[in-house]
DNA sequence: CATGAATGAGATTTCATTCAT
DNA sequence: TATGAATGAAATCTCATTCAT
């Protein structure tokens, strides 16, 4: 996975799969009947535990507010600048030519993260937290700036580092509205 | 371009590009070292226009949100869901392969961009346009929707098609408070 | 090295040598890593027998020039108008391109002939076989006519033969003074 | 000819020729049917001055070794460690894919040349100061150190520079016998 | 006569895939 | 199950040659 992620599909030779994976070239077609399935397979593998983590929600305490925050901390530590961030470029990347990819992370990843997100802003909205009514429609909203967190890392970071907590941070108080202490 | 976009670096072949330009693989040779440079030389090419367009800004009429608006309308027109919303996932997929690609639509339209954007924010905060003051630290926030408008064309429509036009009318609701007429 | 040596490096073609090697073309770039590669490798292949055949010295017996003698018809037999004489054109012809292959003969076969030569003059002239005293500083000369032959026979062999054995008898009666009986 | 000699038939490219030259490579084939032609024809108009030298030789005054001494110091001066030198060595290297070439070289120098040497060696034997009769029948080895000294310089050099000067003295020493005064 | 852009055959090199061991 | 040598199709790149201007 590694060699896909810092390569591409295309230019990843499976010489390099094989000696990082201390194996023989031929051993690789043991395993997967060639190199579009094994990096359909790989990239599947590597999607799962994402979903796993997703499912296992934390309770719902505390303000929707807190919990987006929480949300986001962890998204930052563990995705954005990380080996993790890169599988999204991946995916952006090869996703037009690896449609079944593209359909499986909408399905496992972004289809649930979305409906997730919708239900907490919807509870945001219950709550009298947000305002702006029809952000539930776009859940994409909330998540954009994470993402281009992640683009940027990968793409920017040399010229212009970006700190990406205060930017959420920022963004949050343009959906909460701004807090009076921190 | 219509090859590279298509198909990404990698997987592109000499021999399409020469049959597409309508000329015999041996003549790119006369214009360009290697695949390498031309696909740079390619990617500024189409990038220039770009940076022009920019720079033809719109006079200052109006509200700032009429003037954000109206750039996203022609945003939505020309880029989301067009071959030049291509380009920019092109750029994230090779970016990192390719970091004086990175560094040109860096320099040329990522920065000044960036600083327009943050011009229009400030300018929007002078006039008590817009409440949120951080914001001009962060214009990627008011960007990041659009930028997920076009990647999710180019990954999830089929699946999940998006009002891209109305999820900015959204976002701009929530940067400018809601409209009382729409 | 037979296409080698009959075509020269830049006109021997990889096409030619996996068919006479009876491998497919790809084979070869398992065992070199390129065509220059290939062929400095093969021609330090072909000299190291040669080496080992100068190493294995005959033991002195008889005067200095039976031994030259012996010498000179051997590497008429064995060299001159054989596939190892043009090997020596090879050598002439590449070694500008390939210093590496000019030192690697040098090195390996030249100065250790010259050498093993000048062991051989030094004894002529303390047993008096050798009236001239500086050949010692040039075993050059002594080898010039048998190199000659070399050359000539795989350039001017058709409208010139040459009947090297005898030349190179002339050329020890010079060196030697001429023999009584013969 | 400059890239010919030094970089050998196959290996040079008339793009570089034509640069060298001055004109657009179209050019070259307003004047040579194509590359072979040019350079067998090229060798030809280079060689036809040294037949001209060869044919213009001094008038027959003093001794034989003079003769041939100031013939050897010429050759040092014009020949060996020049570009003609390498010439030389050019036609070594091609003679055997381009027969017409090495007819040419042939006929036109080495049979003047040797015609002159035997005559030279007949009249230094008839003048008692050659003792080696059957030399006549092998002009070669009389020219054959200072073609070794042209092969040497351009192969050996760097690692064994060879004063070519003193050898060729050495060899005329064997020849005349050696001198009384130096 | 001269140009130089264009050609296309052919050269080297790479690499996913196979298969005897 | 694992190997790794071998394959050969295909990719990039070169360069002698042509031809409209």
């Amino acid at each position: 996975m590694e060699e896909f992620i810092s390569r591409g599909f295309a230019a990843t030779r499976l010489d390099d799969i094989a000696k990082r994976a201390g194996v023989a070239k031929g051993t690789i077609y043991l395993h997967f009947k060639d190199k579009e399935s094994m990096f359909e397979e790989l990239v599947r593998t590597v999607i799962v535990p994402v979903v796993a983590r997703l499912n296992a929600l934390p309770p719902l305490t505390g303000s929707v507010r807190d919990l987006i925050e929480a949300f986001a901390t962890n998204f930052l530590k563990e995705v954005i600048g990380t080996r993790r961030g890169d599988l999204v470029r991946l995916i952006v990347a090869e996703g037009p030519r690896f449609p079944s990819v593209a359909d499986f992370y909408y399905r496992e990843v972004v289809s649930r993260g979305m409906a997730g997100m919708r239900a907490l802003i919807e509870l945001g909205i219950a709550r009298g937290e947000i305002r702006e009514k029809n952000l539930a429609r776009y859940p994409q909203i909330l998540i954009a700036p994470a993402m281009i967190a992640v683009i940027w890392q990968s793409l920017f970071a040399r010229h212009a580092p970006l700190d990406a907590q205060d930017m959420l941070r920022v963004h949050l108080d343009l959906i909460f509205g701004e807090r009076r202490t921190t």
